[in-house]
This record gives structure tokens, sequence and C-alpha cells, in this order.
DNA sequence: GTTCATGATGTTACCGCTAACATTCTAAGC
DNA sequence: GCTTAGAATGTTAGCGGTAACATCATGAAC
């Protein structure tokens, strides 16, 4: 046996020459090289190239070694459009996100990408700036590119954006709504937690701990669905709290805040609206859409002199690291950010690993991640034997 | 003119056919709808489509609104892939980060991904997790999108990838740097900023301030190599300041940090590598690879008595939302995050407008983004004498 | 010696789209 | 009426891969 020849003909060195002079090729040619010149290089058909990338093991020995050495001289990428479009299958995903600035999400986005990788899943992303419109527009965007799954954040889409899943759903494309997951089964695969349940668990916290007087402060991104569906049951749950003690329910307070952007000074803000002109709080305990607000309400109190949680609790969302490491721990609802996304990474290369016809079964299952409460500092209880009974 | 038809012909149904029973189509069809499909529900052929999609002046009118009907009867999505292969132009970006758990890189993403919008270019999105060797395989794996640009992180690349990089952009796909800009020009396009200069200014800031003992705490992400840049030029800068007071230069302390997730307890332990026996700061000023750290040790040093900045002063890097936030204002150099990525998304697209030929030239610029030291609370002057007389 | 399973490689056609060229038709110009 | 420019649409072929089938050795089984 001769040690391999990179270059068994003189032709086969036309396949190379395209790296210096990318013309001379056919008319429509893009300068690429191919697995045709990868294959003029190992003195064979491009078919056996193909194979030997696909199942090494069909190929001979000696003819992969070749094959291995014209590769590397040629530096070949294989074209992943091509393969596709021969396959029916694209080896990529695409998740959107409304955000990445906020690391909740982009820790999401993370262990999803971390979790695909292993299985060779290329990730695409997009982010829809919490619109709708713009998820729509995404979607279909996305979608041309035909992931072989797509991750969408919650379930509340457009009608369009609905459709347009439904009927990749139809087509076997499994399509996973992260960050939520309803009473009742969606139409597509959920991976996430009720939020509405958090929000109840936030009342009842505050309610156990002895407060009475309750606000929540909702974040001012119109949008964001789950922080309005926390604060929707946690007025409900608190309603229902405060009626064994026969007292006239106190309306919830939602104060509407600035842009995201500003989300520290919305909460000082939203502490301001919850003062009395004596400069007293109305409330003795604030619910926030999330620990950025509750941060900027807990300096702002700080500042103000008064006393968290002596005379103001503060419960916020998210588990953010500033919460943590304030003196006062905010307490909050720690969400399973990186769960969500490995789990959804774990769930798309389970179904994608079925022949698309068992897949049905899987495409809306609902899988609820466990989150957790995490009581601190800023909602202490005011007194124990104000506790509520249990189940209330 | 009768109104558009959207079912002139009987046969014409037999694309549409395809939504409720996928099979009865070629061998090879992977059961999408196709231009063929809308081009039969119109009842003209697919170019004409494809000419509609692309250049609606150049149908006619009422061929324009038949074709309108059937994109939407039909709800047709464009096969990117098939078009890709067709005019070797993807419509997709890809960016390669070290990680988006950190807010530093989500940023970026987040500004690229939205400058990227509007030209209509989607992004791919891959994360090394702060590893050359992962970086390698995803710019092997981005590569074969073929993506019409790619922005990887830093100007650090293993030999194999940064021939991948030579070859995509010989080939005339701009290949930008980010977060890096060099005092040489580099092979590719870099748009950031020189780390060594700000390593040079916080250690200037320190000494214009009156501080003496210096120590620098690197981070333990062995990959983060901008952090041991601005480290490097630190303590050089450190020695060529403290020079000129005749003084025996102290070689600034090195702390190797506990793993990224961990920065804060990290930055809370290398302050204790800086105490002396008697808990008393060895140091009169640490500059920290990044916020977390920093923030790390000033709650530590609060927890230990310490005064800052009176016994010690604490410098970071990054502008995190927590230093901003404590009561005592972390000090801290703000990187242009935003900036980097929508200058990025605006370089692609001003690049990909030109002709392939007419590219070269912008495929090594560099574009230095402006930073900010921002003195904050922890790094306030000793005493205003001692500055540094200027340009030390 | 013939048959036949097996392994290695090749041929053909097709995935869905678009570039380039071809055709058809209309209306203006002579 | 005939030519012809131009608009509208169609035909052909090809982008770079792979599925499906075909071919061709080789060697074991009879």
């Amino acid at each position: 046996m001769t040690p391999p020849a990179l270059v068994p003909k003189p032709t086969s060195l036309t396949g190379l020459s395209v790296l210096t002079s990318p013309a001379g090729r056919s008319r429509r040619s893009h300068g690429r090289i191919t697995l045709q010149d990868v294959a003029e290089a190992a003195g064979i058909t491009k078919i056996t190239v193909s194979r030997y990338l696909r199942q090494p093991e069909r190929v001979a020995p000696d003819t992969a070694q070749r094959i291995a050495a014209a590769l590397a001289a040629t530096g070949y990428l294989p074209n992943k459009q091509a393969g596709m479009l021969a396959t029916g299958r694209s080896g990529m995903v695409a998740a959107i996100v409304p955000s990445l600035a906020n690391s909740v999400f982009a820790e999401t986005v993370q262990a999803l990408s971390e979790g695909l990788q292993p299985a060779g899943y290329e990730l695409m992303l997009a982010s829809s700036g919490y619109s709708l419109q713009r998820e729509q527009e995404q979607i279909h965007a996305v979608l041309g590119w035909s992931p072989d799954a797509l991750a969408v954040t919650g379930h509340h889409h457009s009608p369009a954006a609905t459709a347009m899943l439904r009927a990749a759903a139809r087509a076997g494309t499994p399509i996973i709504e992260l960050w939520d997951c309803t009473p009742k089964p969606g139409e597509f695969i959920q991976i996430g937690f009720d939020h509405a349940a958090v929000g109840r668990a936030m009342a009842r916290h505050l309610l156990g701990a002895g407060y009475r007087r309750l606000a929540y402060v909702d974040t001012g991104v119109a949008a964001d669905f789950r922080a309005h569906e926390r604060g929707k049951a946690f007025a409900a749950e608190t309603q229902t709290g405060l009626a064994p003690a026969g007292r006239p329910a106190p309306t919830p307070v939602r104060a509407i805040t600035a842009p995201p952007g500003d989300a520290f000074e919305a909460g000082r803000a939203a502490l301001h609206q919850l003062l009395a002109a004596d400069g007293q709080p109305m409330v003795d305990a604030v619910a926030f859409a999330n620990d950025h607000l509750a941060c900027g309400a807990l300096l702002e109190a700080q500042r103000l002199g008064l006393q968290v949680p002596g005379q103001l609790a503060l419960l916020g969302f998210g588990d953010f690291a500033l919460g943590r490491q304030l003196a006062t721990g905010v307490s909050t609802v720690q969400p399973p950010r990186q769960e969500i996304g490995s789990l959804a990474a774990r769930t798309m290369i389970e179904l994608l690993a079925l022949a698309p016809a068992e897949r049905a079964a899987g495409l809306s299952r609902q899988t609820a991640v466990p989150w957790q409460l995490l009581a601190r500092g800023s909602t202490a209880a005011v007194t124990a034997e104000l506790a509520l009974p249990p189940g209330a």
C-alpha cells in the first residue's frame, strides 16, 4: 500500500486552486470548497467523502485516510444549508426570548446553548424586546431556517404567531414555551412554572408573616405577562387570605413603573407612591414584579430612614445578585433560570431522537420546574401569632 | 378584471392538500409548503412568485394580488437554506461570545441583535464558555452555516481557529473581533478598546489619588485574556508610576480566584489574602478584574469593619448594577457594552452592502470605542498633594 | 465452477430556490 | 403592416449536499 497520496492526479489540484483564485469555476459557484474538491483531492467521488463524514465505518480504512488528508489539505467546511436541503434536518434549534440584557433569560439561553452543544445542535437566537409584534416577525423569520425545534418565551403570542407555531408543530417540529407552565395543558410543550402560584405564594408569605396591608408593584414592561400574572394572583390571594379575618380587604396598590432600563429608579419612585403625606408608608408590605424594583425601593427606604422590615416589608422576584448581597437581604422568589434552559435542551434532544411520527405525543407535554421563595431580612415576620391558619 | 382567484384550477389544490396529508408527495419531499405550491395556487410558475418576493415591482399588479392571496392561503414560509444555496448569501450573521450569563456580553449581543434586525439579518449565537478549544469548535460549526459575517470575542484564538477565520475573511466574510482594539492593527476587524490602556488608567487613577501600595486581583477564568491584559498593564504602570518617587516598587499582588459562579465569594476570599496577620490590609488600594470581585471584597471589608476607602480603596471593572447601587459606590471602568454590539452591527451591514471585491479594504479596520473610569466612593483620594505629576 | 451475501464505491435524481437566458405579448414607431 | 423596445412571464440549469438504487469486486458456501 502506498501512503495516502494527497494529490493523486494533476487535475485534483483544480479544487485547491480555488483557494487562491475563486474565478475559473462554474458560472454560479460561490467559490467555496465543496465535497467535490475534497473528492478530487482524494481521487474518489464525492458520495464516498459524504459517507466518510456521516458513517466513517462504511468506507475502507485506506480510503478513509486519504479522505482525512484531503479534508485537512483543503480546509473543507460542510455546507449545512445544502445538507439540510437534502436531509430535511437542519441540526439547528431556534430560541426567541424577550431580552438578553436581563440576566434572567440570558442564563436560560446559556443553559439551553450548553445543553444542545454535546448533541451537535447549533442555536439561533432572537430577542423580541418584549413585543408580541416583533416576536411574530421573529418566528416567521426563524422558521424560514427550518429549525429542528423552536423555543419561545411564555404562552402569550399574537394570533398569527400562534398559527405559525401550530403549523410547525403539526409538521413535527417541537415547539417549547419557556418560563410558563399553565394549570391547563397548553397547545405546545411548556417548561417552566405557574406564575399564578408564585403570586399566591408571595401573598401567603406576607400574610403568614403577619402583614395585612399589601401592595404589588408591577413592571412597566407591558408585555411581561408573567409579572402581570403573578400580580393578579397576588391580589386575588390577598383578598382570599384576608376574608377570614372579617376585615374589608384593601385593594392592592398597583404602580405602573418607568422603562426597564431604570428599574432601580422605578422601584424608588414606586415606593414614594406608597407613602402618605406624612412620609409614612400606607401599606406594611410590598411585593414587586422583580428584584430590581424591590432593591430600588429598599435602597430608597433606607435613604428615607424607614425601617425594613420594621415599618415596611419588601418582597421581590428573580433572586438577582444585588438583592442577595445587600446587608438587608431582599426576600425573593428564586426562579429555575438555568433548569428551564437545560430541561428544554434535554426535551428537544429527546424528541428529535424520535421519528417524527412518534413525536406527536410529546409535543404538548408540560414540565413544572420547582421554584423557591427565599425569605430574607426584608420580610421578617412582624409577630408570630398573627400568622394565618394553615391552608389560608 | 375578475377578483384574484385563489384556486383557479382544480389541480392547484394538490399543493394545499399537503397541509392535511403530507403523503402523496415526491419521494424525497419533506412535506413543506414550497414556492411550487404557492405558484400552483396562484396559477403561475414559481419563478414569478420568487420575483414577487424579491422584486415586487417586477410582477404585474393583478398577478401580485393573486400571489399575495396564495401566500396567505398556503401559509408559505421561504426556505432560507434553499435560498442561500442559490444566491450564496445567507442573510444570517453569527456571533461567538465567552458567556451569556455574564451580562457584559449579553448586552453586547442584545445590541448586535437589535442592530441587525432592521437590516433583515438573523443572528446565530454560540457561547464558548471561555474555552479556546470550544471556540474553535464553534467557529467550525458556525462557518458551516455560511454566515454573511462572523463576530468573535477578543483577538486570542487557537491556531486552527485563526486559520478558519483567515480563510473566511479571504473569501470575503467580514470577521469582527469584539471587545478588543489592540494598539497594532490585527488581522481582522476590531471593535472594542485597548485593555492595556484601561489597566494603565486604573493604576494611574489609584496612584493619582495618593495610594501607593497597590494590588490587582485577577479573575480565575483562565481564558479571560482581557482581564489578564488589564492586570499586566496595571502592574507595569504601577512600577513606572512609583519609580519617580524613588521607592522600591512593590510587586502587585495577584490572586487566583474561585470559579466565576462564585465571583462574590472569590472577591471576599481575595480580600483575606490581602490582610496581614493582625487583620490590617497589606495594601492600600486594590484593582479587580471585574465588579463582582470588587463588590464581594467591599462587602467583606465592611463586614470586617475596615474603612473603604479610608483603609482600603477598591476599584472594579465593568460597571455592574450592584456596584452602582451600594451605599459606598464602587469605582469602576464603564466599558461600552452596547456600543460595541451596535457598532458591530452597523459595520457588518455597511460591509455587506459592498460587493465582495470592494470589501477587502474594510476587513481589517479597527474601531476604538471610548470607555470611562467612574470614580465613586470606593477610591476617594487620600490626600490631594500626593497626586502624581501629570503625564506620569 | 457457480451462486450469493457482503462490503466498497459509483450513478442518478432530487431537496427548494434563483441566475441567466428564452419566450411571449403588447404597444409604440416608422 | 412590420419592426422592435420593453414588460411580463417561463425554461433550464445549477447551488452543494444526500437518499436510493446500481454496480462491481471479493470470498465463503455449495
